[in-house]
DNA sequence: CGAATAGTGTCTATAAGACATTATACT
DNA sequence: AGTATAATGTCTTATAGACACTATTCG
């Protein structure tokens, strides 16, 4: 392959987000509907194409994060899932997704009028199995995500992410079970967070019908040693 | 944002390549020393720029491995690592490069009058220590790709995509070491690579020096139950 | 004192880590 | 017989999973 005078040919480059979320128990994905061609009407995953000015992956990320879902400061992970380059994802032409993962505390439904009107929560549930359909290649990212969000539950403390600033044992177990889908023993669970050395730490009570709970909030350690591993 | 008459940017992306092997018991990384600028002379990953008719990213970094490496046919392992898009990772401008591992199993010295003139096997410590600089930011995407394969060790069967079509328990546990950076104990080493169902299956006898060691193959499972876990 | 929720203790099975000896072939 | 390499067994410790009871608050 020779290089002299060939100039490489340049392409679009794309930004998209699978942001996870925990709503009554049950993990929700931020949609939002396309209004321009293609796949108008439909709905897709937020993003937008990357600009060319000193801009890192990341740092797009989070502007499409706040653009597309006014989730600027609420986020508390953030990371690149991959780069999704089939030729024919993209009717226009040649498009690289970049997609990242961003995970946010239970937020109530995105305002309309702004630059997110249109956005909306969707059950994972009901995307994964096809009820509801996206636009690109996006639910094979979506499924992506998915599963990575599973597999560093088990080793990292990404569940923390999904909870507000302080929470309840019991409210982090309903993490790990939304996200798995899976039911996880009480007791078990227990044991395990409490053994992981500063994966979470106390900060309080709460009061609630019944007795109160102990309140904690993330600890220093970000890889859990020994592991939350997942059943199966 | 508006997006009436407004073209996004597009911008250049390139395949690059982590290969690794086994060489004399020591994990090495296959470079290529650079003939233009910029980084003229110096040592980089092995890659190319995207070509957009209806090429994948992964068909993509097959073609590299055939171009840059003499590697079309021996590969049996190859992912894609992640996209890497800082600004300022390359001085020609703006350059999104998406990564792959690629694992080959044990390869003499490639064939210098092809176009992979110029490629060589270094031994990775020399070049995580510094001791070998190289272009761009390929130490950082050369350290990601050593630590996905040593996570990947652990919980799938990619051990056997560094030996050949057969191997020895002993040579497999060369592979764990070797990636891994550490030492094994044979006998636990054999008790669980056997307790781990569809990982090896046997494929006859391997006359040494000394007793005859039993040979096997890769077997149809691709994850490992339970895991292979290194120490620490 | 009863209802509701939070939190703990025990037993068993499975896996991990440390360690020394036996087995088979070749010279 | 000696040497070189392959392969295995046992003991101890740690972690996982199943399971039922005690603790604290409020009405």
């Amino acid at each position: 392959m020779s290089e002299t005078s060939w100039s490489p040919p340049t392409l679009l480059v794309t930004v998209d987000l699978v942001i996870l979320t925990l709503r009554a128990g049950e993990l929700n994905v931020l949609l939002v509907e396309r209004g321009v061609e293609p796949y108008q009407g439909e709905m897709a995953l937020p993003g937008g194409f990357l600009e060319h000015d000193g801009e890192d992956l990341l740092a797009a990320a989070h502007r499409e994060l706040d653009e597309e879902a006014n989730l600027a400061g609420a986020v508390l992970h953030l990371e690149q899932l991959g780069a999704y380059g089939d030729p024919s994802r993209d009717p226009r032409g040649r498009v690289v997704s970049v997609a990242h993962l961003a995970i946010a505390p239970g937020l109530p439904e995105p305002e309309a009028g702004s630059d997110a009107a249109g956005a909306r929560w969707q059950p994972v549930g009901a995307v994964l199995s096809g009820e509801v359909r996206l636009a690109f290649d996006h639910l094979r990212i979506l499924a992506d995500g998915v599963e990575r969000a599973r597999a560093k539950l088990e080793h990292t403390a990404l569940a923390t992410a999904f909870c507000g600033e302080t929470f309840t044992i019991s409210e982090l177990q309903q993490v790990y079970e939304a996200v798995w889908g899976v039911e996880v023993d009480p007791r078990n669970f227990y044991r395990k967070v409490q053994g992981v050395d500063g994966f979470i730490v106390p900060d309080g009570h709460k009061a609630t019908r019944g007795r109160p709970a102990r309140l904690f909030r993330a600890g220093a350690r970000a890889s859990l040693h020994p592991p939350i591993v997942r059943p199966g």
